[in-house]
DNA sequence: ATCTCCCGCCATGTT
DNA sequence: AACATGGCGGGAGAT
């Protein structure tokens, strides 16, 4: 019982409790924070002091099942969380605690025992829920929001050993960052997707994939005849990778951590650990790592040579300790991958999907510029604040929906291509559903509220119109940004561009459409055929118990599980037969080698982990709906998708490409730029701002320091929202009428930016201030208008570039989330608004041929981009891409864009 | 038996 | 020196 010996010294000086609890339930993710409330928050924190802790813990976890109930009736509900924090935590924690002694002495031992919180109710998992509820998911970006540590593992009642644990992860993920001892601030998930990409970036450059493939291979060939160093060891070396290319921990310049404490040992475990770890994921086809292979490459890493067993099992400890956080994020879900072997622990990635650097590159174009996410988020607060509710009155939009109904049979072959693609979108559907419906809430009436889980109605259905859609990138799909039917939330999908006419809503509905099983067969058909790879069986188990095996036609068997939608008996022929040759392959595989690939694990759908709460049901559900794979289709597919996106498909490809239509509400990440702590953010400029400094002032201004110098287009006005980030901006009803342009700020809700990150570019350009014409004609240019669309007129103005003034502009931009780029609708609106004096944000240009405008940052971010200060290495895998950014980059600015679709409704 | 991974000792850094 | 961080691995609950 000396659990607090070491971790938490009680009595520290720093943070002195009373800021931090009056403090702590910082930024309730469900409640609006306003920006009264922040600054309070903000004000009160005090000095890092670690307020004495009082850490009873010794006396008897509050972890009686009293608690437990509610953290887990919390972590379930946010709703319920939040009035619970609100409640005051420190009221009901004495009283339980007060109740837990007294169970203390009234039970004896044995009973006491059972009384305590079992083994689960401790886990980090559960523990790293309870840390994220206090936290908003999109915090608004000025207020930062500082996380003491004392006093998170004082309210939570654990030590502060473990809080380091979560907290080393987020930091690895950038969405906190250590400010001084004992104190982190919380980023959120904002930079979330540039960190992704950052690291799926590195993940590329360093090989991962052939390192993961090459373990997976030996061990496929020498089944259990090599141990695993062995395998391990010289996978590493045949790749080439690392001895050189140790990793560290993937930072951006000016963001290095500050502490040298820190910086001691940060290239080592866990924060780049989970670097590693969600880079397995995101390089790999399949996003499926097994904890062994996981392993393996990271301790290969490190150390080729001393391969032991004992350092197997600590690494694979750490994986669980990292897993769990990842899980909690819900951008992992443990999964079991079942072969000939046995069943073996993994985790498959349910977060959002990450464009690779090049993928990225195209679809980048448009990137929001920072101001205008301020704009937004202002907007939005304003709005909580000024602005009646205009239209209480959540209507389920399906507008939009016209096209569903048309929705084009290829286009549900895409959907069903790409479908898996929107499991791990659904994630972050899910959170920013819930800042949407959080933000719903305060500007709309009651009624209007949603459940976390269901998309926010927008305040007035009829302003809340679709967003544009920004074209993207190569890829040929056009992102379509679409209102949520159920939501006012508009999200984005991306339509091939022979489809790009058609939007659709993001609804079940759509899916349903969209996925038809024809497709299906022949993509994987195709696909088989090109696969080097031997088919495996896999098997992919489910909570629900059912158990998929199956190796080909993983889209069918998703696509009946996602979609409901077809389960057709041919599929499962095919199936059949692709387990036959499964087999048959696996009875050949010693002799051949060259087919080696072992990819084909049997993924089994799993039930959710034990541990993990499921707190959105819907969401859950869905992503394990669509969680069957069978890693040679997936990867498969994958690499057509990959390949395509590359080479930027022709439209008639249309039918291969992935749709990623994520419809993802997605909170609008603003200012990446404003951000303190990312290391990995790629836009230059940010990273030169201090934390603090960025926070502040930035805010206000309304105008990101980033951008301006950074890139000049000849087209101002525009801002270039980059896909990557796949962020859409959804922008509420205004309260503007149609013709009226007078936009108040205060009424102005968001503008559609496109947030993209654009890993190496950092193209963040914004121009205020655009000239309409500029405008339309580049929107014209880019295909973003549509020559028949009529942009203007609508009043609903949805897509609403940001005035400048932003500081009052509500912000909804989080709900939506766009992968690959927005179209912004209503160009007139925007053009009203310039013209009204106000300048006006939003419109994609990067790609626009006549824009060549070319960061010239790019290349430096680049080089520092993943500079790890305490590193050698680092990447010299940059290396391995030859025409990295910059090159490819200018290319890319200067290839023509495609058009743009946007769907009119 | 294996999978998970909590717990907390203790080394290392910071203040 | 006291405190902050966090590497690490024993060992026990969960399966």
């Amino acid at each position: 019982m000396d659990r607090c010996g070491d971790a938490g010294p009680q009595g520290k000086e720093n943070c002195s409790s009373e800021p931090c609890k009056s403090t702590l339930k910082t930024p309730l993710k469900q409640s609006a924070t306003s920006h009264s409330v922040l600054a309070e928050i903000q004000s009160n924190s005090g000095p890092l002091t670690t307020p004495p802790k009082p850490k009873e813990i010794p006396l008897g976890d509050p972890w009686t099942p009293t608690t437990n109930l509610k953290i887990l009736i919390s972590a379930a509900s946010p709703e319920i969380r939040n009035r619970e924090q609100k409640k005051g935590l420190q009221d009901s924690r004495s009283e339980i605690l007060e109740a837990n002694h007294c169970l203390q002495e009234h039970l004896s031992g044995d009973e006491y025992e059972k009384s305590q919180p079992s083994r689960k109710e401790k886990s980090l998992g559960l523990l790293c829920h309870k840390f994220l509820a206090r936290y908003p998911d999109y915090p608004i970006t000025g207020e930062s929001n500082y996380i003491c540590l004392d006093e998170v593992a004082e309210e939570l009642t654990v030590e502060r050993r473990r809080i380091y644990d979560i907290v080393n992860v987020l930091e690895s993920l950038h969405m906190v960052s250590r400010l001084a001892k004992n104190r982190y601030a919380w980023h959120g998930r904002h930079n979330l997707n540039k960190t992704l990409q950052t690291l799926k970036k590195v993940g590329e450059e360093n090989k991962y994939m052939q390192l993961i493939q090459l373990i997976k291979k030996r061990e496929y060939e020498n089944e259990f005849e090599l141990d695993g160093e062995k395998n391990e060891e010289t996978a590493t070396k045949t790749i080439g990778i690392n001895e050189h290319s140790e990793m560290c921990f993937i930072e951006l310049p000016g963001m290095e951590f500050r502490a040298a404490s820190v910086n001691s040992r940060k290239d080592k475990s866990l924060r780049v650990m989970s670097q590693k770890f969600v880079m397995l994921f995101l390089v790999s086809t399949p996003q499926i790592v097994s904890l062994e292979v996981a392993a393996k490459i990271l301790i290969g890493e490190d150390h080729v040579e001393d391969l032991d067993k004992s350092k197997f099992k600590t690494k694979i400890r750490r994986l669980y300790d990292i897993a769990n956080v990842l899980s909690s994020l819900e951008l992992i879900k443990k999964v079991h991958i079942t072969e000939e072997r046995g069943r073996k622990p993994a985790f498959k990635w349910t977060g959002p999907e990450v464009l690779s650097d090049i993928q990225a590159r195209g679809k980048q174009i448009f990137t929001r510029h920072p101001s205008l996410m301020k704009l937004v988020k202002s907007i939005e607060s304003d709005r909580r604040i000024h602005s009646a509710p205009t239209s209480p009155v959540k209507t389920s939009t399906t507008g939009c929906d016209q096209n569903s109904s048309t929705f084009p049979s290829k286009m549900a072959q895409l959907a069903a291509i790409c479908k898996q693609q929107l499991e791990g979108q659904s994630s972050e559907l899910k959170m920013k559903t819930k800042l949407t419906s959080n933000l719903e809430c305060n500007l709309a009436a009651p009624e209007s509220i949603l459940k976390s889980e269901t998309y926010t109605t927008s305040p007035s259905p009829s302003l809340v119109h679709s967003l544009g859609v920004l074209p993207l990138s190569h890829n040929s799909m056009s992102p379509v940004m679409l209102p949520h039917p159920h939501a006012g939330v508009s999200y984005t999908i991306y339509l091939h561009p022979s489809q790009t006419q058609t939007a659709t809503t993001y609804s079940p509905s759509f899916v349903l459409q969209s996925v038809p099983c024809t497709n299906v067969t022949g993509v994987k058909t195709a696909l088989e055929v090109n696969s080097k790879v031997p088919f495996s069986k896999m098997t992919t188990e489910e909570g629900d118990g059912n158990v998929v095996k199956n190796d080909t036609n993983f889209l069918n068997a998703k696509e009946k599980k996602v979609t409901k939608i077809e389960s057709t008996p041919r599929s499962f022929l095919k199936r059949s037969q692709a387990l036959q040759e499964n087999n048959l392959i696996k009875k050949c595989k010693h002799g051949q080698k060259s087919l080696g690939v072992p990819m084909g694990e049997s993924v089994k759908n799993e039930r959710p982990s034990s541990r993990a709460l499921h707190v959105d049901t819907e969401v859950v559900s869905f992503q394990e709906r669509g969680q069957i794979k069978f890693e040679k289709l997936d990867q498969n597919m994958e690499c057509c998708c990959d390949k395509e996106r590359r080479e930027g498909f022709p439209e008639d490809r249309s039918k291969t490409s992935n749709t990623q239509e994520r419809p993802v509400p997605f909170a609008v990440h603003a200012h990446e730029a404003l951000f303190p702590s990312g290391y990995l953010i790629p836009i230059a400029r940010c990273t030169q701002h201090s934390n603090e400094t960025m926070f502040s002032n930035k805010e206000k201004a309304g105008i990101c320091s980033l951008q301006p110098a950074t890139y000049s287009s000849p087209i101002t006005g525009v801002i270039p929202v980059t896909a990557s980030e796949l962020t859409a901006v959804n922008i509420p009803a205004f309260h503007v009428t149609p013709m009226n342009i007078m936009v108040s700020p205060s009424s102005i809700a968001a503008a559609p930016v496109v947030n993209s990150s654009c890993l190496n570019s950092g193209h963040t350009h914004s121009v205020q201030n655009p000239s309409s014409s500029i405008l339309n004609f580049t929107l014209q240019h880019l295909g973003l208008i549509p020559a028949g669309v009529q942009v203007s007129g609508n009043p609903v103005l949805q897509s609403l570039p940001i005035s400048p003034k932003a500081e009052h502009v509500n912000t909804v931009s989080e709900n939506v989330n766009l992968q690959q780029g927005k179209v912004v609708k209503n160009e007139s609106q925007i053009l009203d608004c310039e013209l009204n004096g106000k300048s006006v944000a939003v419109i994609p240009l990067q790609q626009q041929p006549s824009v060549p405008a070319k960061p010239k940052e790019s290349q430096v971010v680049t080089e520092n981009f993943f500079r790890t200060p305490g590193g050698p290495n680092t990447i010299a895998s940059l290396s391995s891409f030859p025409e990295n950014s910059d090159r490819a980059f200018q290319r890319t600015l200067t290839i023509p864009q495609r058009k743009l679709e946007v769907s009119d409704d």
